[in-house]
DNA sequence: TATGAATGAGACTTCATTCAT
DNA sequence: GATGAATGAAGTCTCATTCAT
């Protein structure tokens, strides 16, 4: 990023521009969308653009961090609404997180644009990835907490699997029929369950 | 497509055309690939790859159907050969077919990127979605083989699930490190079967 | 012309290529029309096309050629129909002349498309001009019989205004609604036989 | 147009553009003419003319209208000059209506392409015709002022076929030599005037 | 001689980025 | 700091013409 805003107005415009491009990203895709037309949406000129990013490229990747950030910060309130030392069951969790996930991607219709240019670009930081990545890592640390003796190594890929399941089948399910999807998501918290209950105990 | 050849000399150009694209669009996406840059690799000049698409994106269209009936091939092929009739293990017959799509995953890197590019243009037919649905629709039928009883609506859910999630998996496992990649196939087996042990019978 | 055809196959090839050419000239202009179109209407190949004529221009410069003949054949024929020795009124010639203009541009609409692509292209043979000269000087002769005492140089200028006025006010009407066109037509014949009159004695 | 130049320094590129367009037009014809030569001559980038105008088309479409309302002025300030209440003779009109016609042709070469490619395409409004047309109307006005009994669709032709004799011939006199020119507009007058003799009164 | 696949120059147009105001 | 006009590289696609079969 080119320059931090430090007075407010500068900020409340640097916001609308992540807005707008988050938009039109998520409607017509990377390539498609022209900063002009994001710009446009921020009702800003493409000169104070640029002011902000250097390129196209760099006003994507900011988006990028900033869904990095949202994510995380959501599985850290449901981590901490839920106090491990309340000891719920793990097949609890597992529900409320993909539950809560679920509606993540509902909400945030951009994450998918996002994610889906990650998978193009070699270049851009995979924040896709990154996004899981983090939260898989996080989870193994929870995971330590329910099965203190399942080997580190086996707990990172299981926590892996399991980010990375949940991930993909919200994303197909996000463009089912939303009766579908109910379903979809209902028969993916089973799925989770019946593979970790292999691994963690009752 | 514009024009389908009946001589040799034709054929292997198109086919070459289609390698390129197929290449290209892999290396660096859809909509950073030049037409020219398809020619080149091919070998022909960027006339002849208009003489047989109307335009870019036939030509996608074309790779994708390439990959659906690959896809398709595949996955019947391994039906034929493990023949129902001589009474295998489902579980055996999922980890073939995890073995067969994870080899074609890794032999076929174009299809990553056609898969991806999908899931931004809505005009295109989803090849992506295509192969799995295509997919989906025949493992129900083995489905049924194994579980007659289980109802219809329930089979159908379950094989949508297990196929995205092997694609996805796979997907996503083709991008790490081989070794990692194994594991990650093992873990994917793993869970697969375990979901489907709390449906079909042992 | 590369080839003049000596086989009669050859003859009529080379006649279905004009007619072609003219047609399709006509229907969408010089510019837009594609050698290949004009194979195709044919009923020829391209390359068939290339053997008769060096370049698309080569083959507009034929039909301008053709056009020429028959407009020039159309005034001889009209002419020996009506031999002046039988001493007609020279406006019942003026009067002839246009009605049998008028059905060549109603019977031709390749002649109009072949006129507009001449003005603009300074390299061609101005084929409509040149009709429009073999005409006037043929004009200028059957004026001579009329009015032997004018003095050439009026005679030369008198016969080039008529013919280019008539050529004009055809041009025109063709375009207008039947009615319209009638009428302007009637209004020609009229205007040209005042002028004239100013010039030949009754 | 895509946009409407308020600052003087845009206002005058966009005439450059303009007169470049009409120069390139007027020299190669429509589709002859680059977009690429046009913004060279007019010493712009060919961005900036996609600015102005959204396609080829466009930017003829521009060329057209001046066409035609500088021709329409030209009218008025003629019909102006010259009050109908001091009743001059209409023969006077007629004479300086030719001449000041004979100068535009002549100055304005670019008029030559624009009505010339009107004639093909029939998508564009015929800016040539339209021409033609509004003075058309307007000379009907006139012709009724001399002679008001003459019935209104009589009028209207006659209108119609001066005018548009007059457009054909002066078209036809620019592409002549210096001498053959000038004569032919003092014969175009000649015409014009025993025509209109035969309607309007002395 | 006829065919039509192959070629590639070149046209139109877009859009990321700069920079004078 | 904000604006938006100007730039021009680069992409897609067409079509006249050639030449091997």
């Amino acid at each position: 990023m080119r320059r931090v805003p430090t007075q407010e107005r500068s900020r409340q415009r640097l916001e609308r521009i992540l807005d707008a491009a988050d938009q039109i990203f998520s409607e017509v895709g990377y390539d498609a969308a022209t900063t002009e037309q994001i710009a446009e949406r921020a009702e800003t000129s493409i000169g104070s653009v640029y002011q902000f990013f250097p390129n196209k490229s760099a006003l994507f990747e900011a988006l990028c961090q900033r869904y990095l950030e949202r994510a995380q910060s959501l599985f850290e309130r449901l981590l901490e609404r839920t106090t491990l030392a309340d000891s719920p069951s793990w097949s609890k969790i597992v529900d409320d997180m993909i539950d809560a996930f679920w509606s993540f991607h509902v909400d945030q219709p951009g994450f998918r644009a996002v994610w889906v240019h990650q998978n193009i670009s070699a270049q851009l930081i995979a924040a896709g990835d990154a996004v899981n990545q983090a939260i898989a890592t996080r989870a193994e640390e929870v995971m330590a907490f329910f099965a203190p003796d399942v080997p580190r190594s086996k707990r990172r890929i299981a926590a892996s699997i399991v980010v990375e399941t949940i991930s993909a089948i919200l994303f197909v399910a996000v463009r089912r029929e939303p009766d579908e999807a109910k379903r979809l998501v209902a028969e993916l918290k089973q799925m989770v369950r019946s593979y970790l209950s292999t691994i963690l105990p009752a």
